[in-house]
DNA sequence: AACTTATTGTACTGTTCGGTACAGTACATA
DNA sequence: TATGTACTGTACCGAACAGTACAATAAGTT
């Protein structure tokens, strides 16, 4: 495969995930990604089969991206709350951007006909909050900072708490919250959490 | 209006109302749904305008069902825990159905295109059981048995906690819990959330 | 340069589907 | 039974759009 192919794939990609996500998927013609990038639609579908081929392709790197919003830092003198206080501002913000929220949206549209397509997002993206969550409560609570003696279960609660203030609404188009009250927001529900954790499961 | 005129009316909501929800609002044509309630397709244009406003119908319909779904009894001698498990385990239920959640869907799908769709349905829906759970834990808290300062935000709390556990996963199509799992984390999520309301917000 | 392969532009096909036109039929009311 | 209104069935229109055919052209390779 020549460079300038992978260059002009990746031209495709990037608008194509740029149309999708403002309009949507159904609402994308094919000429239009053309329009945007240049080429032709042969060369479109040399490289990707059909439209659900880019589709595909957007979703990976769309998931790919957010991998590396957050990570928490292994430095043990942070203090607990201030590490998930972070993450809560982090994992709202990236759930409410325009990008993941309309990724959510095609995915919610076209699981239907491609099921796959739903537990491939699934697993890349919301849920790999879930995993790095769950291993850092695990973390913690080995090192005695926290009560919990199921992690994954402890991270769905202070995702619950996180999402249960803005995604619902944010998903079906309602603006999305400011800066500010994200950080709010994240802030609470952390204090809840912590003081729900204060009891055994 | 003549009375078979109105009859005609429902058994063209509820054909559409069965198709929307089983196959989606686009996938759903006019052909279908007067194959399925007989009539004709100019029938329908007069009583409703065009293929949106028998979407209309069917969400205003289809949330007002849901109003009856639940409502707490003002029996001040049934646990307080008890009344929660009883509203998680009902609210999960509903969340998780097959009707909501395809309406669900279809409305974060439409609102794009029709933002008032949104909001019409978010306040005739889920909010609804935010109304009332709000209320029942005012009363609660009046009657000192609940500790919270600010009732809307701890039945956001409740609500978040609730919908933690599968809302997500089941809007892009994994399968729906069974009976027992919705019990069993209604139960957890009740019990997270008393633990979590004995510190002031 | 000669040759091969990848790319482009344009025009076209086939189909789906919302919406309309219209002629004919049931139905209610008087 | 006469008359106007509501309904039905069928056929059609027009637009949108995924996907294809093909001839012309550019880009690599030797």
């Amino acid at each position: 495969m020549r460079p300038s192919t992978l260059i002009k794939r990746q031209k495709i990609i990037s608008a194509a995930t740029q149309l999708f996500f403002k309009q949507g998927y159904p609402e994308t013609t094919l000429d239009q990604i053309i329009e945007q990038c240049g080429g032709s639609k042969q060369t479109l579908y040399r490289y990707f089969g059909d439209k659900k081929g880019i589709l595909n392709e957007v979703i990976t790197q769309g998931t790919e991206e957010m991998k590396s919003v957050f990570q928490f830092e292994n430095d043990s003198d942070t203090a607990l709350i201030k590490q998930l206080n972070e993450f809560g501002y982090l994992y709202i913000k990236t759930l409410c951007s325009p990008q993941l929220l309309n990724m959510h949206r095609i995915v919610i549209t076209e699981s239907r006909r491609d099921p796959e397509l739903a537990e491939f997002f699934l697993s890349r993206g919301p849920q790999h909050f879930h995993r790095i969550l769950t291993e850092f409560l695990l973390q913690q609570a080995e090192q005695g900072k926290l009560n919990i003696n199921k992690a994954p279960l402890a991270a769905t609660r202070l995702l619950g708490l996180l999402k249960g203030d803005f995604f619902q609404e944010a998903l079906v188009g309602l603006p999305c919250p400011s800066e500010q009250e994200i950080h709010k927001s994240a802030q609470q529900a952390v204090k809840f959490f912590l003081q729900g954790c204060s009891a055994p499961d």
